[in-house]
DNA sequence: TCTGGGGTCCTAGGACCC
DNA sequence: TCTGGGGTCCTAGGACCC
C-alpha cells in the first residue's frame, strides 16, 4: 500500500501559522509578480475565489469579503516544508517528496485493517509537530492514493481528511463517483476527448483496454495509468536524492522592459541561480538555453503560449562556473533583442547535465579550474548561510528596475532573525 | 494597468548511416 | 517504367504535474 500525504492549502496554512488572527479569516496567496492566485484556504474557496485566476480579476470578491492576501514567501514555505518532509521520514521507512507540500510514503509494513490508524496518526504527528493541516489518501497504487486523497479533501469534516481505498469494495464505489478529468495523470486535453467518447467516470476510464490507451492516452503513459486505476502498480516510488536532468530560472518582470542592459542584467540574475542550483546537485552544464518574451498586445488569448523567442548553446566543456555561464548567456541577448520593442519575461535553462567532477581538489584538472570551483564553493557558503545574495557578479547589477513586484510579502518569520515572530 | 515558475516523460519526425 | 530497409541519434513540441 502507498500513501500520499497533502498539506491542505499549503501557502496559505504557512501563513496562518504566525498570524493567529487570521484562523477565521478567509486567506488567499500570490504567485510571483502578484499575478495570480496560487493557494486558497477554504473559506476562500467557499466564496468563490478561483484556483490560478487572476489576482486583478478576482479583487473585487477578495474586498468584498475581507480576505488577507499575501505575495507569495518561499523561505517560509520552504522551510515549513522541510519540517513536514522530517516529520514523515521518522514515520515511513520510504518517503517520495513528490512536490513542495506532498509526499508518498510505503505503507507496505501495515496491516491492511490497521491502515486507517496509521493514516490518522501520520496525520495527528504532522499537525502537532508543525502546525501544518495534512490530508492523507491509502491505496494500492499511486494514481488511487492520489484519488482517495481528493475524494477525502472533498469532504474534510465526513472523512476526518483521511480516506483508504483498499478493497475492491472499497474501490469501486470511489472510482464511480470520479469525474474522469479529477484523475491523475488527466489533463485537460485528455479530459476532453475522454469526455467527447462518453468515458466520464474513473471507473469507465479503468474498464479500458490496454491498447485502446495505447493508442489514444498518450502510449505508454496512457497504458500505465489504466493499469494503476485498476490496482496495478505501473509507477513505482522513487529514491531521493534524485538529480535534475534540467534546471531553469525564469521570471516575469515587475513591469514591461525596453531596454536591453536591463535584459542582460536579468538574465545574468537569473543565470546565477540556475548554477546554484546546479552545483547544490553537483552537476556540470553542456547547453545554455535563453529565451525572452515579448509583452504582447492582445494576452487575453493564452497568454501562457506568448511569442517567446529563444536560442541556445551547446559549450566546449560543460562547466558549473557563474562567470563561465553569464558570458555566454548575456551574448545570446544580443542576438534575441529587438530595439524598439518591450518584454515582460526572460528565461535562462541549463541543460545537457553531467556529474561535476572537480567538486573535491582535481589532480586531473588544471589549478587555475580548481581555484574557480574552490571560489563557488565559498560564494555559496556565504550566500547559504546568510540566505540571500551577500555577494554577486557584477553583471547582475544594483538598479534591478525588472525586478518582480511583492508588495504583501509576510515575515521570514523561521529563517532569519531579525523577522522572528515576537511575543510580548 | 494588472495573468507564476518550476519540472517530467513521451512521441514524431528529420538527419544521417550502412 | 522504376526509387530498399533497416538502424540510431537528436530536437521540437505536446501533455501532464504542483
Amino acid at each position: 500500500m502507498k500513501a500520499i500525504v497533502d498539506c491542505n492549502s499549503f501557502y496559505c496554512s504557512c501563513e496562518r501559522l504566525f498570524r493567529p488572527d487570521l484562523r477565521k479569516r478567509p486567506v488567499v496567496v500570490l504567485s510571483n509578480n502578484d499575478g495570480c492566485i496560487v493557494s486558497r484556504s477554504d473559506e476562500a474557496k467557499n466564496l468563490g475565489v478561483p484556483m490560478a485566476g487572476a489576482y486583478f480579476q478576482a479583487r473585487p470578491i477578495i474586498q468584498q469579503h475581507n480576505i488577507a492576501v499575501f505575495s507569495s514567501n518561499y523561505n517560509l514555505y520552504g522551510d515549513l516544508s522541510w519540517r513536514v518532509m522530517e516529520t514523515l521520514r521518522s514515520l515511513s521507512p520510504m518517503v517520495e517528496v513528490y512536490s513542495v507540500d506532498e509526499a508518498f510514503l510505503d505503507l507496505s509494513h501495515v496491516p491492511v485493517d490497521e491502515l486507517e490508524a496509521a493514516a490518522l496518526h501520520i496525520r495527528h504527528t504532522v499537525e502537532e509537530w508543525t502546525g501544518i493541516s495534512v490530508s492523507v489518501g491509502v491505496a494500492p497504487t499511486k494514481t488511487l492514493a492520489k484519488l482517495a486523497n481528493y475524494i477525502a479533501k472533498k469532504n474534510k469534516a465526513a472523512s476526518n481528511c483521511i480516506k483508504v481505498l483498499a478493497t475492491p469494495e472499497q474501490l469501486a464505489p470511489a472510482l464511480q463517483s470520479t469525474r474522469v478529468n479529477n484523475v491523475w495523470g488527466v489533463g485537460r486535453a485528455f479530459a476532453n476527448k475522454l469526455i467527447n467518447q462518453g468515458i466520464t467516470s474513473a471507473w469507465e476510464l479503468s474498464t479500458m483496454p490496454e491498447e485502446w490507451a495505447h493508442r489514444h492516452m498518450g502510449g505508454i503513459t496512457g497504458v500505465r495509468l489504466i493499469r494503476e486505476l485498476k490496482g496495478i502498480p505501473a509507477i513505482d516510488l522513487e529514491e531521493p536524492l534524485k538529480v535534475k536532468k534540467m534546471i531553469a530560472t525564469t521570471r516575469m518582470f515587475g513591469e514591461p522592459v525596453g531596454d536591453i542592459g536591463s535584459i542582460k542584467e536579468a538574465v545574468a540574475t537569473y543565470t546565477t541561480r540556475a548554477a546554484e542550483k546546479l552545483r547544490r546537485q553537483h552537476s556540470a552544464a553542456k547547453v545554455i538555453s535563453v529565451f525572452i518574451v515579448s509583452k504582447e498586445q492582445d494576452h487575453m488569448i493564452d497568454f501562457h503560449h506568448g511569442p517567446s523567442i529563444s536560442t541556445h548553446i551547446t559549450l566546449p566543456i560543460p562547466t558549473s562556473n557563474t562567470q563561465e555561464l553569464i558570458k555566454p548567456a548575456v551574448d545570446m541577448v544580443d542576438q534575441l533583442f529587438t530595439r524598439g520593442k518591450e518584454y515582460k519575461k526572460a528565461g535562462v535553462m541549463l541543460s545537457g547535465l553531467v556529474p561535476d567532477e572537480s567538486i573535491q581538489g582535481n589532480l586531473f584538472v588544471s589549478q587555475e579550474k580548481n581555484n574557480n570551483r574552490f571560489l563557488m564553493d565559498i560564494l555559496d557558503n556565504v550566500n547559504f548561510s546568510m540566505r540571500g545574495d551577500i555577494l554577486k557578479f557584477a553583471a547582475v547589477g544594483t538598479a534591478r528596475n525588472w525586478k518582480m513586484r511583492q508588495e504583501l510579502h509576510s515575515s521570514r518569520y523561521t529563517t532569519r532573525w531579525d523577522e522572528l515572530f515576537e511575543v510580548r
